[in-house]
DNA sequence: CTTTGATTAGTCGCACTGCAACTAGTAGCA
DNA sequence: TGCTACTAGTTGCAGTGCGACTAATCAAAG
């Protein structure tokens, strides 16, 4: 059986794996939702869309990596059906874990891909959006940092992911600054014809 | 009509952006792949597996933002169909090319995920992955700097996104780094116990 | 002279994710 | 009485990721 790994299915897992370890046992999946978004952890693991959520955790239990309790009610509210770990999925969520804290795993974000393309477009466009990014980075580093110093309280251990999004998200601010300093310089420009130019000079 | 934005089919429009600037007007999806390669777009636009730029391609000519060329062949080279923008793709890809530069979006790259979940492992079985991982990042970092100094000679314009990714992958190596320290020097360090009684202290 | 492997060009199926809308009961409140 | 919010879960559709597949040409190795 071939497990695929997904942000989300870590989540799942480790929420069980938690529960597990303090003696809870199980948790249903509208909990693990509520759960994620009061502790902020919907800053890392998308859980606004519920349905990806429900599918996830059916696909986990369809591969027995998690099994399901007895569906029961708390006091008037819907009925709700808990999940708690197989032996299997403990060892996966391990092998998990493990494995995307040891390797960085090759993603395709946008930004990157449009800053490729960015010779298409005109110098003076660039900068416009590049001054818009540079504002809207600023507001999330700010947000980013007044998270990140609340669960601080708790102790670096529990604020290490808002410390990584914000060690990421100030070098693409930083990166962002430099460029835009070169374009309101001149240090960095092109005209068509140039890039017409070189595009003839490196054939093919 | 909705056009769904994704990295590929950004860089399928940028490439026909591309032709058309250069007054050759269209491209057919093998050479759009091989371009991307050949140019080392491929570290920041996911081309390896081609049948999802076949698929992103169709995807675009369906919703008329691309159109298709009378195919044709090169020497005894199988056929091929080129495809060039339409009058509505061109008006698209700027739009997308602007909104992707000013505005950063929200993505749930996995490790930032396992990282919250890293108090459930035992300390010292993070330190191990955390070195490994650094490890793997210094060559990463190697590497990138090795390709934003081949194009580099172009000029800064055309290393930008290899910029970016040494940017954000020096951060991530950084706060690696620093948190292998915490942990060596048991600055950061916890225990089953003490973990179990700060969530009995913090209820729900 | 033939087999092997690389290159060119494209296709297909499946499992998964993302987005949005939907059901349906309970609870508070004005 | 009607409005809104919360709890709990479902469904459909469009899209992506991954891998395997076809099929022809060409060069080199044996």
């Amino acid at each position: 059986m071939l497990h695929r790994r997904s942000t989300l299915a870590l989540a799942v897992l480790s929420l069980l794996a938690e529960a597990e370890y303090l003696h809870q046992g199980s948790m249903h999946p509208y909990r693990m939702q509520r759960l994620l978004r009061d502790r902020g952890k919907d800053e890392v693991v998308n859980v606004g869309q519920r349905g990806s959520l429900y599918r996830t955790i059916d696909r986990l239990h369809r591969t027995g990596l998690i099994e399901a309790r007895e569906s029961g009610r708390d006091g008037n509210r819907p009925e709700h059906t808990p999940y708690s770990l197989s032996d299997e999925g403990r060892r996966v969520w391990r092998e998990w874990m493990l494995d995307a804290l040891a390797t960085p795993t090759r993603e395709y974000p946008e930004f990157p891909a449009a800053i490729a393309f960015i010779p298409l477009l005109d110098p003076d466009e660039v900068l416009g959006r590049l001054l818009e990014r540079r504002r809207k980075l600023t507001d999330e580093v700010a947000r980013i940092q007044s998270l990140m110093a609340e669960s601080a309280e708790w102790g670096r251990l529990f604020a290490l992911e808002m410390e990584y999004l914000n060690a990421t998200t100030e070098a693409e601010l930083h990166w962002v600054r430099s460029v835009i300093d070169d374009l309101e310089s001149g240090a960095i420009s092109w005209t068509p014809e140039q890039l017409a130019a070189l595009a003839s000079r490196h054939p093919q």
